[in-house]
DNA sequence: CGATTACTAGACGAGACGGTCAACTAAAAC
DNA sequence: GTTTTAGTTGACCGTCTCGTCTAGTAATCG
């Protein structure tokens, strides 16, 4: 009953379009409504405050990365590859963002939970759960990967929060740089910090490859990876 | 002549303190004047305005932390241990920081640097600057190293970017989740990036004497690595 | 000493901030 | 078509923001 609105969705998507290339603090509540073209009464029907809406916006932009993990980390796939996916999947999507917004923004919610991590406690309560999340992904794709003897002993959730560590650390890192070649790193850097000596197939001419393909942009690593499980 | 005056150097700590737990956004001048016992108009009689101040304060910042560095990252130590040092540098700063705020806050430059790459083009642009020499330590003793042999070959450069992405993202997952555990497996972590099965010596009692050791506070990761160079 | 200079004091202003409100509109339910 | 209710509008408010300005104070120099 009564009339139906979007308004909510065009703020939480303005509201990510607006902080994730800046930060929280400077980003203003007026000017996430003139973005979403919302005016500020309307702004208060929905979100009881700033910090509302930016959970939302938090959980928002989650639910859109699931769907991609999900696919990434699909355990249909053979766990070593999981990873060699994400690790393209990570690069891919940067390369999307630059395009996008004109620089490399790194990782949302790690951006916000350094921001905001000490201040602003719901904001942080959520954005922790968020990485939480996130790094399950890895922890049980390092398990099955384990368990398959596809790599040494040792405890998964601890080596998930290492190799968790490097990767946003590289996003932080490329988002400081504005250099997708932080991420391109990624592959061999993650295996390496594993103890992974050659993911599914040697490893070929692993690094800068250049011998004749043309490393595409959007982040296949070496073009010749074989299966980690035949 | 006229009077002299510490308030600058007042001022500066005052931000150091304030901004690193919560963020350069949150933090007013009037609350940076207050904690340092300045009033506004002295305030402006040494700064322009506060992107000014926030520069100073992080190249004051840089410049307290290259001492400590200097003396970790000195060519008369191996290159190896200079690392297995620096690792446990990182540590026991974390460990300090966590006594003196209260929680464990990460790299200053590091969150500044997120928080304002974007929209404050000074800020940013001195945060690359200590960023970029900070990485310089890292290579320097990766090429080190690698003339002495202590690690398989590959761009010095690369590696030390790598390597500070893997560093950089521990103490932004130490911070984000107040957890000085991610930092003490730097050294396994990042020996393991580099390709690096058996660092230094058994890694002495080295660092913190603490002989009978059980994994004191400052960093012992694994008690039992062989030496890399007899 | 008096003059010059470095610093201090704190009231002030323009504007941005997050947030409130009461009147209004339009769609849906009946 | 009337009622109900979700959504809209934009003026408004108190507060906080960065930064200005003028008047004053203390140290140093000649």
């Amino acid at each position: 009953m009564g009339r139906t609105s979007d308004a909510r969705e065009r703020l939480i998507d303005a509201t990510i379009s607006l902080v994730w290339p800046a930060s929280y603090g400077v980003v203003g509540v007026d000017a996430i409504c003139e973005k979403a073209g919302v005016k500020k009464g309307s702004f208060y029907h929905f979100f009881s405050g700033k910090d509302e809406l930016m959970v939302a916006a938090l959980d928002a932009h989650w639910q859109n990365r699931r769907v991609g993990l999900d696919r990434v980390f699909s355990p249909s796939v053979p766990p070593l590859e999981r990873l060699q996916g994400y690790f393209a999947h990570v690069l891919q999507r940067q390369t999307e963002v630059q395009a996008k917004y004109g620089r490399i923004l790194g990782c949302f919610h790690n951006s916000v939970a350094t921001e905001c991590i000490q201040s602003l406690p719901e904001i942080a309560a959520k954005v922790q759960e968020v990485l939480f999340s996130y790094r399950r992904y890895l922890e049980s794709a390092l398990r099955d990967a384990q368990a398959a003897g596809d790599m040494r002993a040792g405890d998964p959730a601890s080596d998930a929060k290492t190799l968790f560590a490097f990767v946003e650390g590289s996003l932080t890192q490329a988002r400081i740089h504005d250099d997708l070649d932080i991420l391109r790193r990624l592959p061999d850097g993650g295996f390496a910090l594993l103890g992974i000596t050659a993911p599914g197939a040697p490893t070929p001419a692993a690094r800068r490859p250049r011998p004749a393909s043309k490393a595409s942009a959007t982040g296949k690593t070496s073009t010749s990876r074989k299966s980690a499980r035949p």
